[in-house]
RNA sequence: GGGCGAUUAGCUCAGUUGGUUCAGAGCACCUCGUUUACACCGAGGGGGUCGGGAGUUCGAAUCUCUCAUCGCCCA
């Protein structure tokens, strides 16, 4: 059969994918052998591939294959999660297009848009993982809000209710006035923008000095109430016990004293705004302020705010700075560069403010999750996003895990009361009733009477649970399959993804588990762009995934993302790269090819050649073999690929194939052939967790392959005993080049046949017929005098000597080359000379290293001596 | 403001406990080349005083200090 000149991945990979599945190849089953675990982190279930997820899911799927291949029973589950407010956020923009306020609809006939909506565009991603090659456990798929795990996520508010360490409270919350939910810290991105300060001046009660203060946010004038002074501030200090008059309002506040005041910024007076600022809540508990909440949920000013009510808080930060100034209380502004908080999702400005929700206490729960990480229990790659976790832990703050949204989790509590504590906390509206009749001792409750939190949890809260919701280790703890699969082994994520998930996820596996979720935890860079933006949709800087694969082949993009992608390192993502990696495939079809073309006999004799270029193969790929499980062990994907790129590129391909490239039109013998075809599978084994498709496809064409054989399913090579030679090559390899660089220099063709004239001291005849076969010489002999007529080089102590015919050498040059190296090479005796005659060294270095560099001398010295005797010799 | 990390060839990065000719790889670049797998190729080549300075040491890309620039996290 005639193979195409080119792998064509558009007619054969969808295939050669559906046939993997069809056989059962990605779907696991708790049995005997050792497991290997991955739990995908879910993405958004509304989301579509971008390259962060190819980068990230190339790895796990490298991770995977490798697994399968070493014999491991490999399980990796896929899924998705809600996205509360994400998706909440799509569904009422459609709504809205088709006209439809959610305000009003009920929860009810708004969560049936919801569902439709995920039904209709949730999971797109995960189709889009099959066109990488994804070897997911698909019959696994799971969503965050599917019954069991909806379930398992009630369940565990319940308990975690019950053992005390969720709790309701008022709280300064980050606040997102665009999808009018509270957030978690996490949520919040902060960034820098430039702002003004203004510098508003205050009257004083019973005086006619006046103060003034700086701020950011003028509109919150209206919710003040005190003024703040550092009691050390020598400026202030005789307003203290005194008044304020705060503009606009005319409301007198009084004027305090507090360290908290920074002397240097503004004009070391401090507005106190109890309800919109986190430093100033504190204050305010100290100095027992009154809180006035001048915003609706909306980001509109409300009634509290007396003046500017419905209005929207940035319109009226205008409007007042006019209006003081009108008053000449504007005394001056500033441009001034501060951060700013914004919603992840909405990007709108965060609002801190006072709010009751829901919270779950950390510090318990965070102590073993931080131990397990430090004393390596769980491994971080790289290792050094170790001290970032640990400050994280060591500062956590409680999580705010109620979200003023719909979709999602509903919090089981049941009021029935108004009491602040008229609530019951249980996973079914009857088993809350029982508990509200017992906790309000009135028996005559009903159903009716309860009614349950309109808040929903945030979604982290169901994927923090996610290493074991998925193998319904909640619900059926001694299951099988929670005991087979549970911990999991490895988890692929964004080092973003640190606080939201992977500490949650530690502490939900010892808490609910006694046991860790995973071993490892590998941190992926951030796809960049070659001006190392961040890819984003906004930006347009981000390349289609699907349209990538089309273009440059799944194998190709997969080995595109992983060549430059060390752990923990941005990947500044080129097209090239992808490019580069379809030119790795074309090279491994082409060698295929040149092999599958060669004509095999029976009855010709093997030749040496081949049968030395086997023994050093077999060892070099050892070799490599070794790297590559170390590269494994490290979890440095990058340098693995390279290993079997340049093994595949530079050792198989340039060096092993010509080696035994039969002359032209001349057959191979069948032994050689083997030879080739062994080293060619254990090639494209290593390759396969990179290149699934391609490798596949050269396996299931080397020969007729049984019904249900798989490379996929085949063999991780095995680390054996050979016989050591690659450093021996390595010379020949040399010397082969020394005599392709007098070719080219002298302009000789390579049709030309030349003799080599060997003076030896450290012959290894071995490779001889390599040599003469790659570099077309006629004859090689081992002489004891120097060849007249002839170019010549030392190399490792032996002297080489390639007649010319008539009069091609020019005797100057040659001189003049020879001066050359002898000069380079008695500056370098001279360095080593100078190292050994320094007594401190001799005495003070380790006797290898001494040994070493006494070598080092001898070894020039030789080289020097057959120099000048070469170059006397003219 | 606090913490962590980085700076090595044009670009992206390796460089394990200081010690072989240790200054490396891939890509890019330059020269030559269509010899019967591949021009998505082959052969050969150029290129860095390892951010600056100081120190420790027989010896520093590697350890210490300092300065500069940049990045990330937290407040």
């Amino acid at each position: 059969m005639e193979l195409p000149k080119n792998y064509d991945h558009l007619a054969k990979d969808e295939a050669c994918y559906n046939k993997w599945q069809e056989q059962g190849f990605f779907h696991s089953e708790p049995d005997e052998r050792e497991a290997y675990t991955i739990v995908i982190p879910p993405p958004n279930v509304t989301g579509v591939l971008h390259m962060g997820h190819m980068l990230n899911n190339t790895i796990q799927d490298v991770l995977v294959r490798r697994a399968r291949l070493l014999g491991k029973n490999t399980c990796w589950v896929p899924g998705t999660d809600h996205a509360s407010i994400a998706t909440e956020a799509k569904v009422v923009k459609r709504l809205e297009e088709r006209g439809i306020k959610k305000s009003e609809l009920t929860r009810e006939e708004f969560l049936k848009h919801a569902w439709k909506w995920t039904d209709e565009y949730g999971g797109t991603i995960l189709r889009q993982l099959k066109r990488l090659g994804a070897s997911c456990d698909w019959e696994r798929t799971r969503f965050t809000l599917e019954d069991d795990l909806s379930d398992a996520v009630i369940d565990v508010f319940v308990d975690l209710f019950n053992k005390g360490l969720i709790y309701k409270g008022v709280r300064m919350v980050n606040w997102d006035p665009k999808a009018q939910t509270a957030l978690s810290d996490e949520e919040v991105v902060h960034k820098e923008v430039q702002s003004k300060l203004y510098y508003v001046e205050y009257d004083i009660v019973g005086s006619d000095e006046k103060l003034t203060i700086a701020t950011t946010r003028p509109e919150t004038i209206l919710g003040d109430s005190a003024i703040c002074i550092n009691p050390n501030d020598e400026r202030w200090v005789h307003l203290k016990g005194k008044k304020a008059i705060v503009p606009i309002v005319n409301r007198e506040v009084p004027i305090i004293e507090d360290e908290y005041v920074d002397l240097e910024f503004g004009t070391g007076c401090l507005k106190v705004t109890p309800a919109h600022d986190i430093n100033d809540y504190e204050l305010g508990l100290k100095h027992n302020l009154p809180s006035i909440d001048i915003l609706n949920d909306d980001g509109t000013l409300s009634e509290a705010a007396q003046f500017y009510i419905g209005e929207d808080r940035f319109a009226v930060r205008k409007k007042i700075a006019e209006d003081l100034k009108e008053q000449g209380r504007l005394t001056k502004v500033e441009e001034l560069t501060n951060k700013v908080g914004f919603s992840e999702r909405t990007d709108a400005v965060i609002e801190p403010k006072l709010s009751l929700q829901w919270f779950m206490k950390m510090g318990e729960m965070a102590k073993p999750a931080l131990d397990h990480v430090m004393n390596g229990d769980i491994n971080f790659y790289p290792e050094n996003t170790k001290n970032t976790y640990k400050h994280w832990m060591e500062n956590i703050k409680d999580w705010c895990i109620s979200r003023q949204l719909w979709w999602g989790h509903r919090i089981p509590a049941y009021y029935y009361g108004e009491g602040p504590s008229d609530f019951a906390i249980a996973n079914s509206a009857e088993k809350a009733l029982e508990i509200a009749k017992e906790k309000s001792g009135n028996t005559a409750l009903t159903l009716e009477d309860l009614r349950q939190d309109e808040d929903v949890l945030d979604t982290w809260f169901s994927s923090w649970l996610w290493p074991i919701s998925v193998f319904d280790g909640f619900k059926n703890p001694d299951n099988k399959e929670i005991q087979y699969y549970y911990p999991t082994n490895d988890l692929v994520t964004a080092p973003e993804i640190m606080f939201f998930w992977v500490a949650r996820m530690i502490m939900a596996g010892y808490e609910y588990k006694g046991e860790m979720p995973f071993k490892n935890v590998y941190y992926t860079g951030i796809v960049r762009d070659k001006q190392r933006r961040k890819m984003s949709k906004s930006l347009g800087n981000s390349p289609d995934p699907i349209k990538l694969i089309e273009k440059h082949s799944a194998d190709g993009v997969r080995v595109g993302m992983l060549f430059s992608s060390p752990a923990g390192n941005d990947l500044l993502f080129d097209e090239s790269y992808c490019e580069q990696g379809r030119n790795f495939s074309n090279k491994i079809w082409n060698a295929f090819r040149l092999i599958k073309g060669w004509e095999v006999s029976d009855t010709v004799e093997v030749d040496d050649v081949a049968e030395q270029a086997n023994l050093w193969f077999t060892d070099r790929f050892q070799t490599a073999l070794v790297e590559l499980n170390d590269n494994y062990d490290k979890f440095r994907m990058s340098d693995a690929l390279m290993t079997g790129y340049k093994l595949t590129w530079d050792e198989f391909c340039s060096w092993y194939l010509e080696l035994v490239k039969p002359a032209y039109e001349q057959p191979l013998a069948r032994k050689t052939y083997q030879q080739v075809i062994a080293h060619l599978e254990n090639i494209l084994r290593v390759l396969s967790p990179f290149m699934p498709f391609i490798t596949e496809e050269i396996w299931q064409n080397i020969e007729a392959r049984e019904d249900g054989d798989s490379l996929m399913v085949n063999h991780w090579p095995v680390q054996t005993k050979t016989e050591a030679l690659v450093e021996e090559f390595e010379q020949t390899k040399s010397l082969i080049s020394e005599i392709r660089t007098i070719r080219k220099d002298k302009n000789i063709s390579f049709k030309e046949q030349l003799e080599l004239k060997i003076i030896a001291t450290t012959a290894n005849k071995r490779f001889d017929g390599a040599v003469s076969k790659l570099t077309n010489l006629s004859s090689i002999d081992y002489v004891a005098e120097k060849v007249e007529g002839s170019l010549s080089f030392v190399l490792a102590g032996n002297e080489y000597f390639i007649p010319l015919s008539g009069g091609a050498i020019d005797v100057e040059a040659e001189k003049k080359k020879l001066t050359e190296e002898i000069a380079y090479n008695e500056g370098f005796l001279k360095s080593v000379e100078k190292k050994l005659s320094n007594e401190r060294f001799v005495s003070n270095a380790p006797e290898a290293i001494v040994a070493i560099e006494r070598k080092k001398m001898a070894d020039a010295q030789e080289k020097i001596d057959l120099l000048k005797k070469q170059l006397a010799s003219f």
